[in-house]
DNA sequence: CAAATATTCAATTAACTTATTGAATAGTTG
DNA sequence: CAACTATTCAATAAGTTAATTGAATATTTG
């Protein structure tokens, strides 16, 4: 084989590979499944498309081998293939929030209108917890804090805050996580605890992130 | 806003980027750049495509702030937007290297036929560089060499290898460089080499993936 | 300032991608 | 094994993307 011949092939091969990713909709997907694997109707629920959509998105991902499932019951499981996937998907969104002003200011009003303008990164979180009055705050659902969370963090789902606040001490400051930068859960907790008068800010990253990095701790 | 207005946006805004590298000429095109800057003709010459096509897929990536340019002169200059367009490249392209298995089938034929099977990775050069009989072998155009290289590599730009080949001492053992694992000088120069009788194996990085991680030398 | 050169633009055609709809399939449960 | 359920498939229409061609633009050089 020649060179342009063999030039042409790994291009093309690894631009199919990136097509498959280039999908506002499969975004999300690999973004969800970063948190654990799903059955093609919880994808469909969370990510608000029909299941025959969310199906459709699946079998594009599958055949690049960007997911794998399984079967379990009357269900299909479906989970990121590898570490690498969820690593690259990381990195196209760093590149994004560094290089597009637009991306940049829709976050900001975003964090801006919840009160979470202010984040905190991986490395700050590493510093902020060895004080005694920081507290970490996992909003995910349960089951997925189950599956595992970051050392030392108490969860209390984002649907269970407002009847749950009380059991939160005013005195403490509260660093609250979900599911990555994209994920909302966060800012969310942050606009209610404000509020509430509690000190409050997001972790900018999310669960999947400490998770490539760091040690994980879980229910068992 | 509201939860789902701005998932959609966000993820939108991520895909469309991701779409803007999605492409194998444009891909040809950033792995180029991360040599460093290129005119238009320079870029359409080097993947063999017309002038007017090249600067097509120029405005598509400088739309995505994925390049920028300059004028220098009666040419427009391009060169990647930051080191995080290289990163994410890099990321996406070991992706496909681990999971599909096309793509290795493609490398690994290519490079039986070139007698380069067994690549040396960046881990490994470092401990083989300790050794006094291994010479590092930069075999890109002067002038890239020139804007720099790995440290204590010697310039045989691949096109004047045949003819300097004397100049080479057949006791040590070489370890020949490029522009990345898709660039194919190192493989022909690694198959001329040992047609020759000489000991070689190619590095299986190059020197944007060098750059990434380690210091560079610049003839200056 | 005219000629030359490098690059971009515009229009066209062919090929590909997405969401939607409704039907088909393949397992599981009673 | 019949009924049920979760998922996939197939067909369609609307929208998007890519290569080609030739013309237009903008800068430099003589």
């Amino acid at each position: 084989m020649d060179k342009r011949a063999f030039k042409d092939k790994v291009y093309t091969l690894s631009a199919k590979l990136i097509q498959a990713m280039a999908n506002p909709r499969r975004l999300e997907i690999i973004d969800l499944l970063g948190q654990g694997e799903r059955s093609v109707e919880e994808i469909a629920r969370e990510t608000a498309m029909s299941v025959a959509n969310t199906s459709q998105h699946l079998q594009v991902l599958k055949q690049s081998n960007l997911v794998q499932l399984r079967r379990d019951g009357n269900f299909i499981r479906y989970r990121l293939a590898n570490d690498k996937v969820y690593q690259s998907w990381q990195d196209l969104r760093m590149m994004g929030m560094e290089s597009l002003a637009e991306m940049d200011r829709l976050i900001t009003d975003f964090r801006r209108q919840k009160n979470s303008l202010h984040p905190v990164t991986l490395e700050d979180l590493l510093v902020r917890m060895r004080s005694k009055n920081t507290i970490l705050l996992d909003v995910r659902p349960e089951g997925e804090f189950q599956a595992g969370h970051i050392p030392r963090a108490i969860n209390v789902p984002i649907d269970q805050l407002a009847s749950r606040i009380r059991e939160l001490d005013k005195s403490m400051e509260y660093i609250a996580y979900c599911r990555g930068p994209f994920c909302v859960f966060a800012d969310e907790a942050v606009e209610l605890l404000v509020k509430k008068g509690f000190k409050a800010s997001r972790l900018e990253e999310g669960f999947p992130d400490w998770k490539l990095r760091f040690p994980v701790e879980d229910v068992s």
